[in-house]
DNA sequence: TAGTGGTCTAGACCACGGT
DNA sequence: CCGTGGTCTAGACCACTAG
């Protein structure tokens, strides 16, 4: 990759917002500060903010100023309503696996590279539930090769994805999806509360990032009678 | 909305491709040439070209230049895998129902605004195969505000996106989405050739266009069996 | 070597927000 | 009024592609 000036300042001021240094909702410095205390112009601060812009980190103000957003990490991805999106809602999310070595699934969907499949995989199944009512089972599998000390640790905020981003600077890159509705397994529908046979629908996903050789796989299922899964995508 | 020099070329562009006149692979004019014949410099020309890029029109060759891409008027929508996105595959649509006007179903997710319910309502009903296979039932609704002689026109290419965005010069710039596993209904079953009460995958969704008053409200069952939906994001 | 897109400079004027 | 971001000019040098 060529290192550039923008590119600079845009790893520089998002390492800040991933660190927290920058919060949700406090003000970058100006484009001009930017530009003399870099000592380049202003074409390249611009670039630099139109890439974080983009990427959905900050959100600008004409008159005002450019502030970090509250990062939708969802980036065409599905989210549960009431889930992820909703605020103030009971949400808990239970551990049903903790992470830990074990086998790669031989079901999932998208089927991992050979190098992936010569290394250990790491894997944990949560259930995600609205108040008392679980409304998802979720799987995940990654190769033990990008996230070291990672079984043992608490995640940030209890995500995933939040502990990949501030804890070593690992950023969902792009994903590939499946969607089927079928019958809930025994097993499924103990979890979700539902009677077996029950139509659920089923999710498949791999998560590509900005590490090659690190995909997450994983296996959602989803009891959509109560909260349907939704997602939104603009401009 | 404010005209600017680079928003000119960006649509003249976009016309352009839109109507054919650039067609897919094509190369556009030199950043240079655009340049002088505008009478612009480089960094509006690179502007305009930049929210094409973004937009998914085009393509960048370093050392070479832009060419027209094929245009994947998906954007983080589900596509039927084997279906838009297949190649070569024997894909066919049939119509149950031809646009016309029809009531505004009351049974759709996403409640269209006062506006739209006070206007007619157009309506078509399309059944998507693959082969002779039956995959996915469509019903699709819309105000009849901006599609002057829409009902009884041949669709381009079989494509209802194709036809708004070639002949009305309309974009979908938006959509929200809805997803539940359900159990197929009696006419539904029929039309998929599937028993009725097998677990299919009910879509609805609210597209959002570049005209305020026109959204396209689509109620989508699929039988997720043989060909689950997939999409996939990238960057 | 000529032409293309990629990066960057050093200015300018405008539109918007708040004092 | 001043500071902010939005648009635009007129250059420059570099890296890539291809004849």
């Amino acid at each position: 990759m060529k290192r550039t000036r923008y590119k600079e300042i845009e790893t520089l001021l998002k390492v800040k917002i991933q660190h927290g240094v920058l919060k949700v909702g406090d003000y970058l410095p100006s484009e001009n500060e930017l530009c003399t205390n870099f000592s380049i112009t202003r074409t390249t601060v611009r670039k630099a903010l139109d890439n974080l812009l983009k990427e959905g980190y900050i959100e600008k103000k004409h008159g005002k100023g450019s502030l970090v957003k509250e990062r939708r990490h969802s980036l065409g991805l599905l989210n549960v309503k009431g889930f992820s999106e909703a605020v103030g809602m009971n949400v808990n999310t239970i551990f049903l696996q903790e992470p830990a070595k074990r086998e790669w699934s031989t079901t999932t969907s998208f089927r991992p590279s050979e190098n992936e499949l010569k290394a250990n995989s790491l894997h944990f199944e949560q259930l995600r539930c609205v108040g008392d009512d679980p409304v998802m089972l979720e799987n995940n599998w990654f190769a033990d090769l990008e996230l070291k000390n990672i079984i043992g640790q608490e995640f940030v905020e209890g995500s995933f994805f939040k502990t990949l981003s501030q804890k070593y600077l690992i950023e969902v890159t792009g994903s590939e999806q499946e969607l089927r509705a079928e019958y809930a397994d025994e097993r499924t529908a103990g979890y979700l509360k539902i009677e077996p046979g029950t139509p659920i629908l089923h999710i498949s996903v791999k998560f590509h990032t900005n590490k090659s050789n690190l995909n997450i796989y994983s296996e959602l299922y989803c009891n959509t009678m109560k909260y349907p899964i939704g997602n939104s995508y603009h401009l």
